[in-house]
DNA sequence: CTTGTGTCCTGTAGGC
DNA sequence: TGCCTACAGGACACAA
């Protein structure tokens, strides 16, 4: 769930909290959230350094360590990231990086599908292999409808399966695509090489909108509630959603009279109005 | 290369 | 009440 405007919002929140401090000590509670290098090594190596900074690629988390190394986090489905006071352990806690001060980084993740890296910039493992193919960043300059549209022509898969594609957009999940498709009036279903090019200046000029509203609201909390800032507070999105999560309701464009209703693309749900998006 | 499918993992929702 | 199954989702391995 965590998606670009997620990721980035955690970014934003623990950069006051982690920079300039040093992580005292490790603690690995389940070897394989860690992806890069193996669980010892990694407790190892991470000890000690100093975290400068933050950065994000996609929906990969970058905390920049002294050195130019970096401490790379990928929350996939339910992971976060807290920072606790010493005698706090949350349940499902992954990983623990002690912090001078006495605070503590604990990754968070029921699931377990998360993982952390640690990486030098000079050599990134075949484990972060995706990280270096993943494509233009929808909220930068370069996402361009020129660019978009280089990635889908002659695609036959649909427009959806390929907004998920990371190497297409980087940073989109299923929530956001499902209102980028819905604000550009597009349905999921299209082939993604058969879309106009006005189709897809308003499927770019879409995904750009609705990342940056999602920024602009901290992100999407669902009612699982799984989902917050890194002080505890819920994010605003959810409560602008147009489609996802509104499945036989109202469509939200006014004067449109659709039902939004649900289809499987893949192995993934797709929500979208049949009145307004074709 | 492209596309679709299965897998990982576990809490939760739904059915009976 | 309680068990069982299906489902959710991001990334990747794999097959066709």
């Amino acid at each position: 769930m965590p998606e670009l405007p997620e990721v980035e919002t955690i970014r934003r929140g623990l950069t006051p909290l982690l920079v300039g401090r040093r992580i005292s000590g490790v603690v690995v509670r389940r070897n394989d959230v860690v992806g890069f290098p193996d669980a010892a090594d990694f407790a190892r190596q991470v000890a000690g350094h100093r975290f400068t900074g933050t950065s994000r690629r996609g929906k990969y988390l970058m905390l920049e360590l002294e050195g130019g190394r970096q401490l790379i986090v990928h929350l996939r489905l339910s992971g976060h990231l807290e920072v606790v006071t010493g005698s706090v352990r949350p349940r499902y806690e992954r990983v623990r990086f002690g912090l001078s001060g006495g605070k503590a980084l604990s990754f968070v993740e029921p699931r377990a599908l998360g993982r952390v890296y640690f990486v030098n910039w000079t050599a990134y493992p075949p484990a972060l292999a995706g990280m270096r193919e993943m494509g233009e960043e929808p909220v930068r300059a370069g996402f361009t409808t020129d660019y978009l549209a280089a990635k889908l022509r002659g695609r036959k898969a649909s427009v959806k399966s390929l907004l998920l594609d990371q190497r297409v957009c980087c940073g989109v999940g299923n929530i956001y695509s499902d209102e980028a498709l819905h604000r550009a009036g597009i349905r999921p279903t299209r082939r993604a090489g058969r879309l106009s090019r006005a189709e897809v200046g308003r499927l770019a000029r879409a995904l750009r909108g609705v990342l940056n509203d999602g920024i602009k609201w901290c992100g999407t909390t669902m009612e699982d509630g799984r989902y917050v800032l890194p002080d505890g507070t819920r994010g605003g999105f959810q409560e602008r959603l147009r489609v996802f999560g509104r499945e036989g309701q109202r469509c939200w464009r006014p004067g449109c009279e659709g039902v939004i209703r649900r289809v499987q693309i893949g192995n993934r749900g797709a929500r979208y109005c049949p009145a307004c998006q074709e």
